[in-house]
DNA sequence: GTTAGTGCAAATCGTTTGCACGGTT
DNA sequence: AACCGTGCAAACGATTTGCACTAAC
């Protein structure tokens, strides 16, 4: 699903740590890594469980799980979609621009994209003189598993 | 501000809670009496200390604020928006649903409303098996006057 | 009188922070 | 060697919950 490879990934992340006087370690890499591999959103929990689970040996606390997703989402390198007052869930941001759907039973998260929304985005954006730099749009509702 | 008269509310109010074997109570009533009084988007907390300034003898509870705010959520009578991993804001759902335009210099901020948007977003809440509940857009960019 | 609602305090959840130690540069 | 990053546990802020008591019906 990513347009671009792992390497390449971790060359721009390297960049920007370099760039801001920041360390590689092997927490960071991991927590990029568990984005990479995979497709989906998550909390910093999950992502923290899923790096626990592949790597027993490593002892790698939640708090830095929670530097470095604000240190990438800062940077632009993920995205995030907070949920109510219940958190926020992480994503790698190398897709195509798309909005959510959110089922407020189970927390269930899909992607969508639409031409006709994309389209009349930018037409009132500009009706308003508005010059658009960012959008999002969140349908919540229930699934249908949880009807 | 608001289209329908306090007496309105509070009977619509009175329907909802009877029909659902719940009472009415004078805590139930503030809560809801603050949200028309006030123009804005308030916390829980906010509304709690609204309530204890203007009744200083009653000794009200915040979490009684929450148990209201999430009852009239659920039966759509106040619209709730969410702040990050930060809380919720709350206001009365009076006015007719808009969607916002954010000027990220200025702040300035602009409603708007999209049939061809609502429109679009019910068939894909349809498409996906989903119950459309709400949904929130935002647009972000620079207006006309920041350009 | 029955049932639901309340205030309170304790509990919970997600997140942040202070600090001594360990790893990267 | 200098400095940043880390894990840990404690702190935090928003929200929820258990409970004995009170108010609405």
């Amino acid at each position: 699903m990513s347009m671009i490879d792992y390497d390449e990934l971790i060359a721009g992340f390297k960049t920007l740590l370099k760039d801001n006087n920041l360390k590689f370690t092997t927490q960071r890499e991991l927590i990029l890594r568990a984005l990479y591999e995979n497709e989906g959103h998550f909390t910093p929990e999950d992502i923290y469980n899923i790096i626990k689970r592949e790597n027993p040996r490593l002892n790698i606390g939640i708090a830095t799980v929670y530097r470095t997703l604000g240190l990438l989402e800062e940077s632009g390198m993920v995205n995030s979609i907070s949920f109510d007052a219940k958190g926020k869930k992480y994503e790698l941001g190398l897709k195509k621009h798309h909005d959510h759907l959110v089922c407020i039973r189970c927390g269930r998260l899909i992607e969508f994209f639409d031409e006709t929304i994309e389209k009349r985005q930018e037409e009132i954006a500009a009706q308003h003189g508005f010059k658009m730099l960012d959008h999002s749009m969140t349908i919540d509702g229930i699934c249908s598993k949880c009807q």
